[in-house]
DNA sequence: GAGTGGATTTCGCAT
DNA sequence: ATGCGAAGTCCACTC
């Protein structure tokens, strides 16, 4: 017979001294830690708060952050981000967790009065998040708002099939000069830097005037600087969110209702 | 013997059929639910965001806000806003949950692999919460930092004794005229206002010169508009956090150690 | 360490 | 609804 590894340890209802010695445990193997809880809490930092008992949720996260969650809103109503320490007792018969922040001096203190649940968590989440604007949708929002790569900016074709391939932003700008984009979604390297000199030197066989190369990207890899100066490219940061941000406001992308679920 | 009422209902591991009946059940009756088990999650809405499967917590609140928490990080890596509408289904053997906004058209989908934990939960919460930075909070910030109220403010005493009771702020301004001050940590309303004309008129019988007075405060309350504009009374807006803040800047709210916890 | 800018920011309040 | 500003914003990055 198969033994699951079973993530998860339950108490439920736990006596003061239970409950005290399951979170002290779990706090020190680091540990997510997850009570169902009448409780007070009260914060002293950068602000002071007192919240009156009342019974919510607590999680404890293995890097020390703390939630205090009521049965409604989104946001937290008392927390402390990751890297808190933690010191735990019991006083005048109630079971408290104090957790400290030492950067940003400031705790938050939960007074406990019956713990409904308590739950040991060991959780295992190496799922890989991506929030994705497709460079597409980057190339979009420009052509929508040419004001984003700089004021005056116009935008003459995009996509356009230039010797090596194709351009992402063909254009130009307040003075008259063409500009060549390169969007990159991610962190710009060489590579990219280099791509767009041989978009630039092709262009520049062709047509004899001044052409500026413009690199679009929300960041750069470090230590390219020196080759984005030497080859006179400039650099403008962009993120994808942004972009979407713009696309959503001038309708570009829209959303239909509710299809395609089941 | 007396029973006690008992807020949270626990399933552990359960089949996706049951899972599936209890959260139908309780989304259906608005309670708060707790999920630990392996899931994926898609969004999409301002941006797309895809989460490859993991081990996560989950929280469905009564007011239909959603989190998804990694065993990491304050923030949630994926929520929803209060006011959700949900659907919930099993297609290709696996339990579904999509939880829609409809005024910002946005969605996200839970993918579940294996339940490890399905806490539904009645959570009764009438705890008052407050954020304090109190009144001499603001006083001593405006103290230390004149320039909060306009450049060139210069305190001359505070909690000073006039007539009727004690004045907040007395200081000059810029150009050398007088200038009482009223604080307010909260909505500054009608009687707010009215005591600061009384020690208005008290100290125009003493000194023939013009005064001006400024109500501090965060807000005001609807409709005292006129009523300020009619006795000349200025209002310079100030919350108690952004005192609190500059306070903290200046050091004169020294925050010692760990002393006074047990 | 402080300062800057973005975020699926959220959350108010005013228009 | 939209827009503007504050938040115990958080967070990553630069200086």
């Amino acid at each position: 017979m198969k033994i699951e590894r079973s993530p998860v340890s339950i108490l439920e209802n736990p006596s003061l001294n239970a409950a005290l010695t399951s979170i002290q445990t779990a706090l020190s193997e680091h540990k997510t830690l997850i009570l169902v809880a009448n409780c007070a809490v009260e914060y002293k930092g950068r602000a002071n708060s007192k919240l009156e008992p009342g019974e919510r949720i607590l999680i404890i996260k293995e890097d020390g952050s703390v939630l205090v969650h009521r049965p409604t809103d989104y946001s937290p109503v008392n927390w402390q981000p990751p890297g808190c320490l933690f010191q735990t007792g019991i006083s005048e018969g109630k079971l408290r967790i104090r957790a400290v922040r030492k950067k940003v001096r400031e705790s938050i203190t939960i007074i406990f009065g019956k713990i409904y649940l308590l739950a040991v968590l060991s959780l295992v989440d190496k799922g890989a998040f991506s929030l994705y604007a497709s460079e597409e949708d980057m190339e979009k929002a420009i052509v929508a708002e040419p004001s984003l790569i700089e004021s005056g900016f116009q935008v003459i074709a995009f996509e356009k099939p230039i010797e090596p391939g194709f351009v992402d932003i063909y254009g130009i700008d307040e003075k008259g000069h063409l500009v060549v984009i390169e969007i990159k979604r991610g962190t710009a390297g060489k590579t990219a830097i280099l791509q767009l000199e041989k978009y630039l030197e092709a262009i520049r066989k062709v047509a004899k005037r001044e052409i500026r190369g413009i690199l679009v990207a929300p960041n750069i890899a470090k230590g390219v600087h020196p080759l984005l100066t030497s080859l006179k490219i400039e650099y403008k940061p962009l993120s994808p969110q942004e972009c979407y941000n713009i696309l959503q406001k001038q309708q570009i992308l829209r959303q239909k209702g509710l299809e395609g679920f089941f």
